[in-house]
DNA sequence: ATCTTTGTTAACCATTTGGTTAAAAATGTC
DNA sequence: GACATTTTTAACCAAATGGTTAACAAAGAT
C-alpha cells in the first residue's frame, strides 16, 4: 500500500476533531457522533479507525500530556543554575501552553477522575518523574548561603502553580479583574518575567 | 405541615449524595441513578424533590461555589494591613479547601465549561467579585516604599495560584513527589505558612 | 375516622449513546 | 481488467440515560 498522503487523512482528521472535542468536553462529556460531525465524517469510522471511545480518548490524552509533562521533568534534569532553570522554565512553559491553554485543565481532570490508571499511562517509562535532582539542587544552594532557607519542595510547587494555574482559572480571573482575551495573554506573556522575578526576590539572599 | 424534622430528610439525603457524586464527577459524568444509589432512594425521588438533573446540579454547584468566592471577595475588601491580608487569606483558604479539596477542580472545570452562565450564577449579586479596594491598597504600598515595585494583578494571581493549584494537581504532585495522603495533608499545612513567608520576602523592601 | 396532601415505588417511556453489520465504493496489486 | 484489500456508508442494535406516570403508602388536617 502506498504511504502517500495527500491532504487531511481521515485518520488525522479523526484525531484533530478528538482532541477539539475531549479538551473541551472531557471524556464524559464527549459524544462521538459530536466528534464525527467536527471531523466530517460517518460515525461508524471512529470505531473503524480507532475500534472505541476509550481507545481515542487515550491517544488524545496521552498527546496532551505528552506536552505537559516532558517539561516539568526537563528542569528537574537540567545542567543548569538554579535561577537559569526557573527562567526558562516559565518561559518555554508559558508559551506551549499559550498554544492550547485548555490543555492543563483538561488533563488535570482526567488524572483525577482516576489518578492511578491515568498517572500509569503517562509514566509509562517515557516520562517517569525525576526530582531528585532538582530537588537536591535546591537544597544545595540552601547550603552554600546561595539562597534563603526553603523547602524544596515548597519551591517546586510555587513555581508550578504561578505558571499553570492562571490558565486553570481563566475565566475566574478575566471576570475578576476584567480581563478580555487580548489582555489575558498579555499578561501571561508579562508573567515569564514577572514570575521568575518573583521567585528569585523571594529566595535570593 | 410541621417543620419539624427527624434525622435527615430525603432532601437532605439527595443533596448529600448529589453533592459527593457531582464533585467526583462533574455535571457531565453524574448520573441520576447513581446519585439514587448513593442516597439510597428511588430514582423517581431526585425528579419529585429537584425536577430534573440541572436543577439538582445548581444548588450543588452555588453551595460549592459559595465556599470558595466569597472568601476571595474577603480579602479584596478587609480593611488590614497587607501582610495580614496574605497571611489570613492563605490560612483560611487552605483550611476550607482541606475540607472538601477537590472542590477547587470541581467548580473551576464547570466554569470553564460555560464561563458566563456559571460565572452569572455565581456573582448573581452576593459575590461580585471587588478588587479595586485590594489593587488600589498594594499600588499604594508600593507609592509609600513599603514593599517592591510589583504589579497589584500579578501579586494577586500569585497569591491565589500558590494556594489553590495544589489541590487542583493533587494526584500529579502526590506522584511527583511522592507523598502519600498524610504528608500531602501535612504539606498543606505548612503552606498556611509558606505562602505568606515566601510572598512577603519577595515583596518587602 | 375521613379526607387531603405529601412522599415513595416500580414500571414505563422516548431519546441518546457507543458500537455493529453488511453492502457498496474506493483504492491497491498484478 | 480482474481480483483483493481497504475505506466508507446507512441502517441497525442493545443498553443507558433522564425523565414520567399511576398507584400506593404515609403523614397531616379537621
Amino acid at each position: 500500500m502506498s504511504k502517500i498522503r495527500k491532504d487531511k487523512t481521515t485518520e488525522e482528521r479523526i484525531l484533530s476533531a478528538a482532541k477539539k472535542i475531549f479538551v473541551m468536553k472531557g471524556m464524559a462529556g464527549a459524544r462521538m457522533q459530536d466528534i464525527a460531525d467536527e471531523a466530517g465524517i460517518n460515525k461508524a469510522l471512529l470505531h473503524y479507525y480507532f475500534k472505541n471511545k476509550e481507545k481515542l480518548f487515550e491517544v488524545i490524552f496521552l498527546e496532551a500530556a505528552g506536552k505537559l509533562f516532558p517539561k516539568i521533568n526537563e528542569i528537574f534534569l537540567a545542567d543548569k543554575p538554579l535561577f537559569e532553570k526557573i527562567e526558562s522554565f516559565c518561559d518555554e512553559y508559558i508559551t506551549i501552553v499559550m498554544e492550547n491553554p485548555y490543555l492543563p485543565l483538561f488533563v488535570l481532570n482526567e488524572i483525577n477522575q482516576d489518578p492511578e490508571y491515568f498517572l500509569s499511562k503517562v509514566w509509562k517509562g517515557k516520562n517517569l518523574p525525576l526530582p531528585e535532582k532538582f530537588l537536591a539542587q535546591i537544597e544545595e544552594e540552601v547550603a552554600k548561603g546561595r539562597i534563603k532557607r526553603i523547602s524544596p519542595l515548597h519551591l517546586l510547587m510555587n513555581l508550578i502553580s504561578m505558571t499553570v494555574f492562571p490558565f486553570v482559572a481563566k475565566p475566574m480571573f478575566q471576570k475578576n479583574l476584567g480581563l478580555d482575551e487580548l489582555q489575558f495573554r498579555s499578561v501571561m506573556e508579562q508573567r515569564k518575567k514577572e514570575i521568575p522575578r518573583f521567585i528569585i526576590d523571594a529566595i535570593k539572599k
